[in-house]
DNA sequence: TTCCTTTTCAAATCACGATTTCAAATTTAT
DNA sequence: ATAAATTTGAAATCGTGATTTGAAAAGGAA
């Protein structure tokens, strides 16, 4: 019932094909004929190399997340730059991630759907894919605040800084209609328009964080 | 085939439960088996007096559209009060739409889900609900930032505003299982939570946009 | 009451997409 | 070269959920 050869032609072409589909149509409405079709293997592939379609969706969020920790750009921030720099980086990279097309942006687009719509993925990546990343943000975020990277309004200022960058991906069908101009013909957005929300991106976390350099209320504990 | 009696008794339970279900779960999730359930109502009634599922999505979309006109409170903001506690109150009443539960919250729900996986309300949204919304925001930031609303760099940072507002939607699921003492047992966010992050969210919000009170860069005009 | 319109109901049908089957083709080992 | 193991392919099967059907119930007007 397993694969026996675990680097089988087919096998890696599905692998492609699937993480593609997924990342453009989340997992539910990702269809495995289309997935096949793609990987010009026949229907019956999926479930004679991954089981069934969730296995083949889980091996597809490993395979990324582990090519992902070989190079994954915004996670290596140049350690001697100012902790304004490494924001700026961050953010440009991470819209790219979400808003390029190619196999760097697969994962990132499997964790923001992941967040909307959560599956057996969702506690793999809780787990493996999001701390790295967060841990990197809290780790610009706390010294652009002075403050340990627990501290709860880290938290708070990460999740802002996401946010908007997140938006972009969430709300594409919507610039699609309203600015088509500004999104490629592959459903990419261009560089150059990336590099200018990334900028305003920043100006306004940087600023929105410049007040906020000194500890204030904690989240409220009881629920 | 179309209803005989815009009144009925069934018909009315069916769009108050179908919006229910519907902004909960999204369209596609969503099943008429569910809505006629809790509509208590046969399987049938939706095909009878909808004609099918989209057009009962539909229905409930103007019907919250048009109930909301008559009294949305992120939409009649005190027009004396200082820029600064407008957007306070915007942020706090449009948090409030995405984390509590009832039906002033549907339309809301209904919105943000139809930007990450749009449907044929897609265009009516777009036409009617989203231009309100986005005009009260642009009142208010155009104010903060001494420029007209039809300012690109005021669209930013609607965005940049908007953004930080849904991801606590989108992420219910992943705060779920990290932070499940935030979250009440019928999904919603306790009010002292709400007002909290919409406490830093306009904080960092006003902040990161004191510094841009001037035009500066345009967007990149061709594609 | 009786006829006609409207509404409800349970069961059947449809549509779509995942999964299974099994025979044929291919590869590997001896 | 042959046999066993592995992989592929086309068609069949399954499961889920939307939609349709047609008979019964309910209402209303003569």
């Amino acid at each position: 019932m397993p694969s026996y050869q675990p680097g089988s032609d087919t096998r890696n072409r599905l692998l492609v094909a699937a993480a593609e589909v997924f990342a453009e149509q989340g997992f539910r409405h990702a269809r495995v004929s289309d997935i096949c079709l793609r990987a010009q293997a026949n229907i019956a592939a999926v479930n004679y190399h991954f089981g069934d379609k969730e296995s083949l969706y889980l091996a597809v969020v490993q395979k990324l997340d582990e090519e992902s920790k070989a190079d994954a750009p915004y996670m290596q921030i140049e350690p001697n730059a100012s902790p304004e720099e490494k924001l700026n980086t961050f953010i440009r990279e991470f819209l790219g991630v979400l808003l390029k097309t190619g196999p760097s942006t697969w994962l990132g687009k499997l964790m923001a759907r992941e967040m909307m719509e959560p599956t057996a993925a969702l506690d793999y990546m809780i787990e493996k894919v999001i701390p790295p990343v967060d841990g990197v943000a809290r780790g610009i975020v706390g010294e652009l605040l002075s403050m340990p990277p627990e501290a709860p309004l880290v938290q708070l200022c990460v999740s802002s800084i996401l946010s908007q960058c997140m938006i972009y991906f969430d709300t594409k069908e919507i610039a699609l209609r309203m600015r088509p101009e500004l999104i490629n013909p592959d459903r990419s957005y261009d560089p150059a328009t990336i590099a200018f929300l990334a900028e305003h991106v920043t100006q306004f976390s940087l600023h929105g964080m410049q007040s906020m350099a000194v500890p204030v209320a904690d989240m409220p504990a009881g629920k």
